[in-house]
DNA sequence: CATCCACCGGAAGCCGGGGAAA
DNA sequence: TTTCCCCGGCTTCCGGTGGATG
């Protein structure tokens, strides 16, 4: 009865491990199409000559932080942009030169970078803070990993702070996702109250711009933060953005128009230059897993595609069976009829008869309404309030945002949609 | 202009699951 | 463990809405 885990040489192994067939070091076609497929990488940052189209952001954020080099406290900034418009980057670029910029005029940067999608709690951001800024041998302080609430570890931070730093910048990424203020407020007000002497220069980062409405007035007041937002990248600036990375293919690999067609693509639909260089790596994978030696046009919009079904997932991960049941309904309307705007009891109809036909509870009209309105608020459908076009009344026409086939792909990609116990 | 129609959308209350308290 | 309570998803009910209709 013992619980030990079985060891990892229990397990049969190929003979020869070198020539293991599933891990094949000198598998050719992983080597065929990319060089340097790293470049592609989402975290990869580029040096400041390779950043493009963000001078004049690099510069506003540098102002603001320029300070510290004097040792002075530097200004707090909040940056929005949607994603993949150069945020993170041009943050973790300006830092990491303000860092060096202040080393050499012998004041001790300290940087954090937090990204609050991960460490939602605020106990979770000041123990990765502090964590991260604690230099063991400087201070003689060892920081639990955990067992104690976030009060302690802003304590031991502000221990930290005092022996090792001039001042601190903190990276807060993504902070729209932390569930309360009570970070931005200890950080704030220690940096009002000099608990630490040692400045602390706090850079927010925010996809959406809504958020500092949601601030409440006191995180406001203390922060007094300098705004910028960043805008989404045209298509230029993503051609160039792609061309910097080119180097992660093989010379010649990719044809001519495949870069220029991306940008145009990524430019128009959301100017994400994340998606575009996925997008890219996508059509490479897609080239080198079909053994073909050129990138083409058609991988690119294979890959396109694949992306679009992937964004619409992500959008439709964690709702229901049920929804998913309601934009089939819809989907399928859209096919079968010419017409793309559908009223709720249209909806409802076709819904009951896809319900009946998986065998399905049917949930009332009212609910697939609301339903539909929450999608709606979601961006997965549009609904527009329209004048009765049967004649009475006014009421809501809804259609799909996406393009048809990508709905009905990935609502049918559910493994829940082809098994038949559903009984949600 | 009054009436009607078909949907809108808020309110109240039901129900089952999950976590806290006993 | 049982009991209680809360919460979120859902239904039911009902008054509101505004163009269409005659």
């Amino acid at each position: 009865m013992s619980d030990e885990p079985p060891r990892l040489s229990d397990f049969d192994t190929t003979d020869d491990p070198a020539s293991d067939p599933l891990f094949n070091v000198n598998d050719e076609t992983t080597t065929q199409v990319f060089e340097r497929k790293e470049l592609l990488k989402v975290g990869h940052v580029p040096q400041s000559t390779r950043i493009v189209g963000r001078d004049s952001e690099i510069e506003s954020v540098a102002a603001e932080l320029r300070p510290i080099v004097r040792s002075d406290p530097p200004n707090n900034v909040m940056i929005y942009g949607k994603t993949g418009t150069g945020k993170s980057l041009v943050t973790r670029h300006v830092t990491e030169r303000a860092r060096q910029a202040a080393g050499a005029q012998d004041v001790d940067v300290g940087t954090v970078y937090v990204d609050c999608a991960q460490h939602n709690t605020h106990t979770r951001v000041a123990r990765s803070i502090t964590r991260t800024l604690n230099d063991e041998d400087k201070t003689g302080i060892s920081i639990p990993r955990t067992g104690i609430g976030s009060g302690e570890y802003y304590d031991y931070l502000w221990e930290v702070l005092d022996r090792c730093y001039d001042a601190v910048i903190i990276i807060l990424d993504e902070v729209d996702r932390l569930e309360s203020d009570d970070v931005l407020m200890q950080l704030s007000r220690a940096r009002e109250s000099g608990k630490a002497d040692c400045h602390l220069g706090i850079v927010a980062i925010s996809n959406k711009i809504e958020y500092r409405d949601r601030l409440n007035e006191r995180v406001k007041s203390s922060l007094r933060e300098e705004e910028f937002v960043f805008q989404p990248y045209d298509a230029n600036q993503l051609r160039d953005i792609m061309e910097h990375r080119r180097d992660a293919f093989k010379e010649g690999v990719l044809t001519g128009d495949v870069i220029p067609l991306t940008a145009a693509f990524a430019a128009q639909e959301h100017g994400d230059a994340r998606k575009a260089i996925e997008i890219l790596r996508h059509a490479g994978e897609l080239a080198e897993r079909q053994g073909d030696e050129l990138v083409t046009e058609e991988h690119i919009r294979d890959a396109q595609e694949w992306a679009e079904v992937d964004r619409f997932e992500e959008l439709l991960r964690g709702s229901t069976t049920q929804v998913k049941f309601i934009l089939y309904a819809l989907a399928l309307l859209t096919k079968e009829n010419r017409g793309s705007e559908f009223s709720t009891s249209e909806i409802f109809t076709r819904y009951q008869q896809i319900c009946k036909q998986l065998d399905a509870n049917v949930l009332s009209e009212h609910r697939v309404y609301e339903l539909l309105k929450e999608q709606a608020f979601l961006g997965v459908v549009e609904s527009t309030r329209t004048g009765g076009g049967r004649g009475q009344g006014s009421y809501l026409e809804h259609r799909l945002v996406q393009d048809t086939d990508i709905v009905l792909k990935s609502v049918l990609r559910d493994s829940r949609f082809d098994s038949i116990d559903i009984d949600e």
